[in-house]
Order: structure tokens, then sequence, then C-alpha cells
DNA sequence: TTCATTAGTTTAAATGATTAAACCATTAAA
DNA sequence: TTTAATGGTTTAATCATTTAAACTAATGAA
């Protein structure tokens, strides 16, 4: 049952990345940057072409990809490019609750 | 860029499930399901005592867990039981998603 | 058959998320 | 020092989600 309190602060933890994860605007997003996957980024302007999305909410939704460490951003005087963060720690911290959760299911199977 | 294609359809078919699997009231119903896993499975009310949901509430939240595919229900006359889905199908789905996104991003890593 | 139990559904209210419009701040160029 | 370009923020409106209350349906027991 210890197990149990792990996993459950580990679903808390993860709450925020799978929200944002969710969103099929934030998804269109992703996938745009993840086509232009060179050191250099995109910028807002970029991504408002690509997705058909108006700036503010371009703004609103890198916002909250850029809080759960899936992007980042780099400043060049007013210009700004965002890009896919190369650290991939809460997509690492999924992966590991997924496993979790099927080595439970699973070991329950021949209940 | 057939890849990239291939990846906007994991996604877009991957939604439901994130967005399932992010709300906080859904991990409890969840995690107390973890907690019970075996065969019998757990009534509604079980499950409105453990997480402080209405019924209706629970009641929500159990169709759309059961439309992504993570619980399934039996029921014995007007007693329904719910338990997490034998079948880790959308999991997979998930685990793979993620598998083929840190792939892209390692590899753009030397660029 | 009548009453209690179990649980899903519908509707309306409350809450929360998303968006556009207007605004502000910063940098770069003229 | 103006002016243009870039882009974040705030506010208010819209839209979707969540919830509770009341209702309905079905089974099982008295």
């Amino acid at each position: 049952m210890e197990r149990l309190e792990q996993l459950k602060k580990e679903f808390n933890d993860i709450s925020d990345f799978l929200i944002a994860l969710g969103d099929e605007k934030r998804q269109s997003i992703i996938i745009t940057l993840l086509q232009n996957n060179s050191c250099k980024g995109l910028r807002v302007n970029d991504l408002t072409d690509a997705t058909q999305l108006s700036r503010p909410a371009v703004s609103h939704h890198l916002k909250i990809l850029k809080q759960v460490g899936l992007i980042e951003m780099r400043s060049e005087g007013t210009k700004n490019y965002y890009f896919l963060s190369h650290t991939t720690t809460e997509i690492d911290k999924l992966k590991n609750l997924l496993n979790h959760v099927t080595t439970i299911i699973e070991k329950s199977e021949g209940k």
C-alpha cells in the first residue's frame, strides 16, 4: 500500500502535463515545433500562421506548455524563438507512471 | 515528413485519453480502483465514499473513463461493478506516442 | 403488489478554460 | 527621437466542463 501513496503523488505531479498535452490546439503547436525542430526555433507569428490561432491564443498556450517544461524560449532583441525542450523530464515521468499502472493491472490479472 | 503525419494521427487519437487521465477527480477514482483491483470491482456508492464526490459526479466521470477504455463494468441485478480494464491498449498507445516524440527530440539534438 | 435499493439521466446552475480586443512595453530602424 | 515591428498582458466575453437536484427505471425483498 506504500506503492499506492507513491502512485498518488506521481499522478498529482503529472496532472498539468496531461492537461497540457490533451488539448488539440496545443498539440498542433507541438507538432509544428516538431516539424521545425532545428535549434533555431519558431516565432509567435510563425505559429499563428501554422495553427490558425490568434496571437493572444498562441501566447496563452505557449505559456501553458512552458509551465510544464515542454518548450523553451530564446530571445533575440524583440524576437522570441520557441522550441521543444531538449530535456524530456516530464515525458519520462509520465512513462514511469504508465509502467507503474500497467504493472499493477497485470499483477492482479491472475487473482 | 510522413512520420509527422503519423504522429499527428497518434496525437489526435489519444486526446480524449489524456484529458480523461488529467482530471484529478478521475485520478482519485482510478487510484481507488487500483487499490481494490480484485476481479470483484467497486460499486458507485463505494466510489462516492472514497472520492468525496456526489453520485451523479462519479457517474459522469465513470462514463468518461469507460469511453476511453480505461475501465469496464459488470452488472449483477441492479448492482454495477466497475473495475480497471485488463487490456491496456490506450496506455500502450500513449507509451508509443511518447517514445515517438522523444526519438524526434533526441535526433535533432546534434543539429 | 408494494416498498426499498441501486444507479443512470436530464436540466440548470456554477465553475473553469479559451479567446479576441484593446492596451502596454521593448527593441530596431529611419 | 520618432516610427514600425514584435510580442506579452489584461479584461471581458464566450464556450465547455462539472456538478447538484430532481427525476426515472429496474431489480429484489417483504
